[in-house]
DNA sequence: CATGAATGAGTCTTCATTCAT
DNA sequence: GATGAATGAAGACTCATTCAT
């Protein structure tokens, strides 16, 4: 079915088909509801051959976690020109970063998705990824205010709070975009730059907007009515 | 363990119970690695009366779908008035938003992770109430924009890009704000409404972005040497 | 196959009939080589029962060494009658014993083979049984030395090699005569009596035996010609 | 890990090497949870080599207790001089019997334990080493009571039953003092032949112990009240 | 209404065994 | 002579689901 069965690879090779094929099912299906048989069938290899590489499902799951990580850091990375101005390189990065997720979304899905979803081993191994990338982000920001000699001490934790939503805005967008026919890397990416540069800012100019300072207890807007009751 | 052990409720709450535990058991452990037996034992009820009441296992997960989408909807627009600025209804949405999903953290995680993940037929369930919101944010730009009287003829497509950008980001710092252990929701909704209003742009003011024109083909970044070979 | 496949028995029976199935098969195949499968089968049930009643093969063992532990002890015990003489108790207590470990071969197996062969946790369930035979003998020895007036103050260190050396034997016994045909418990018992009084000393008996005290190093024997070196 | 690994060593010291790991792995974990994988490793060898040479899992088993088998024969055999009395030639293999088990204890592990419990085809094997040791001993007691002038014409069936008996005493003994630390192989052969000399029965010296002639029906002992009801 | 009893199907995992090199 | 690559078969264990009471 999935690759053509030529006996007697080397090892190297059957692994990145085993991968290939895991992420795949892992990415379509969710880490509990595929089957190692299953991932042994597209790989075109047995199942015991699957564990005698990779050991377990976990070690399994891990593996593609790793490897499709440090594919999409990998892809940002080749993407991106230090030399050039920060603006530029935000453009260029979620370009690629856009690029890459739509032409691997069984990968995305694994990061984004599954390896959220089932147990903080996998968890910890994402965030180590996405670190890196608002780390990335953040050091870009950093570097545009002082290459603007503006704000030059900009209060760190507002940095933190603006990376974290424009990495979050874009993982969102990537599942947007895959889910959404017809939505290119390229628009993805405009969009998100038109949110960060523009943002609804120009829509309101005359109301330029401040947190209320004021106690809104009376007038507090809530839960009322909600329904749900969990215990603990 | 779970709810006192009461006999012979009307079955209307008995359902809500049940509902209860589902929520909690989907939310954490996902739908697959849920099981019906810990359900019923957290609902205090046996496994005939779950199925005598919510059919399947599917069918459960789609009531649990169904109700939190309907709470988190609800207590949004609960938090909303009307008469209000729209600036001022965005950030009271927001905070509303935050507030319910920090709440709820497991019926956030059904709604936003685990419904996504298993099935076309449970993310359509979520893909409903997720326009119903960006609908709602959709409006509320536009109105903003005729309030302000500026950019009367705002571009639909890049109205709905913006409002798509803004939920997606509102969503993840959702979960951010849910795995990071002392963010409260009203920071939450100061972070994407400074986002939203100032962004970037302030920040590198003397260099506004506007798309590259230029075919990137000769300079175009991307996915050179990217290690992954997905078959299909 | 094995049981009559009668639907819907108290869970008391069942679970007995499962020990019965577990029983005859571990005592035949082993621990290991035995299988659910196979033990369900015979049981007249499906495995999921087995596994809801006994939890795990490792449960179910122990639960065959325990119930089958305390049947030959419980066996011994009531034929034994604790007003008659010592030598008249032993061999009540020995025909008791044999008649047993012949009515319920699998079972003997069960304690006397398969459970020391697998692990510490079940060596040690049997070695509690153990000892409790080993401590009655004892005693038993001990009151008889008494009621005969004779080596009042018999050293406890040869009392209980003697016990250990005779409950070691029945256990040899008890094999061999379940292995040979056409031995009956009560020749099993007559036999051991024998050796227990007469011996081999009036075959000898103008050469009673005394260890040797002088060193024998010069003319040790030992294993010459032995063939195996272990590793470790 | 085993062995050093020495490469191009003849087929006979390679052969020996692996009956010396199958015989620790067959000893510790029985046969059937014995892995060949594991097997191979501590031999030093490719598990496909310990197939060419020893043909199957099965074989392999045999030949580890042909050769055990052997070589406590041998040191038994290596360890009484015949010209020697017969109580003098009983302590002197009892000594070495109980020397060669304490040093083996892997060995007498799959002679006594492991060999028994997996199939006629094994047990076998070690009933026509037992047999060997059996006929010993008979043959020694016959000669005993020859040259004592006793007992000239002793039953057969009761010589038998006599070193029957004493050889299983001594099995059982073997297993005891390699579970028990600090009992020696002299201390094990004293306690044998202290009991074989003295038994029980100078305890009792007044009543010597005859088998009781009457029918014991009505005063059976027996296993009244016995819980076990074992199918078949 | 409510539940204890029961199961078919499927999951992860391991093992003895064999080729092709 | 030696081994890395590969697998068919089977085993322990779990789960969603249903009757009979």
């Amino acid at each position: 079915m999935g690759a053509v069965k030529t006996k007697r690879m080397p090892r190297a090779v059957r692994e990145q088909q085993m991968l290939d094929a895991a992420v795949r099912i892992f990415g379509r299906r969710g880490y509990t509801a595929a089957s190692m048989d299953e991932i042994a069938e597209l790989a075109g290899v047995s199942k015991p051959l699957v564990y005698l590489y990779l050991n377990s499902k976990e070690d399994l799951f891990t593996a593609c976690i790793r490897r499709e990580a440090k594919a999409l850091t990998g892809a940002v990375r080749s993407g991106v020109r230090p030399g050039l101005p920060a603006d530029r390189q935000l453009w260029d990065g979620l370009r690629a970063f856009f690029a890459h997720t739509g032409e691997h979304p069984d990968a995305w899905s694994v990061l984004h998705l599954q390896a959220r979803t089932h147990g903080a081993t996998f968890a910890a191994e994402v965030t180590a990824m996405r670190e890196e990338i608002v780390a990335f982000v953040t050091q870009l920001i950093v570097v545009a205010a002082r290459e603007a000699h503006r704000n030059p001490d900009l209060p760190e934790r507002e940095v933190a709070g603006l990376a974290e939503a424009l990495v979050g805005a874009a993982e969102s967008l990537a599942a947007w975009a895959n889910a959404t026919p017809g939505v290119t890397a390229r628009e993805a990416a405009e969009t998100l730059m038109n949110f960060a540069w523009a943002g609804l800012a120009n829509l309101m100019a005359d109301r330029p907007w401040t947190p209320p300072e004021e106690p809104e207890a009376p007038e507090a807007p809530g839960e009322l009515g909600e329904p749900v009751a969990q215990p603990g």
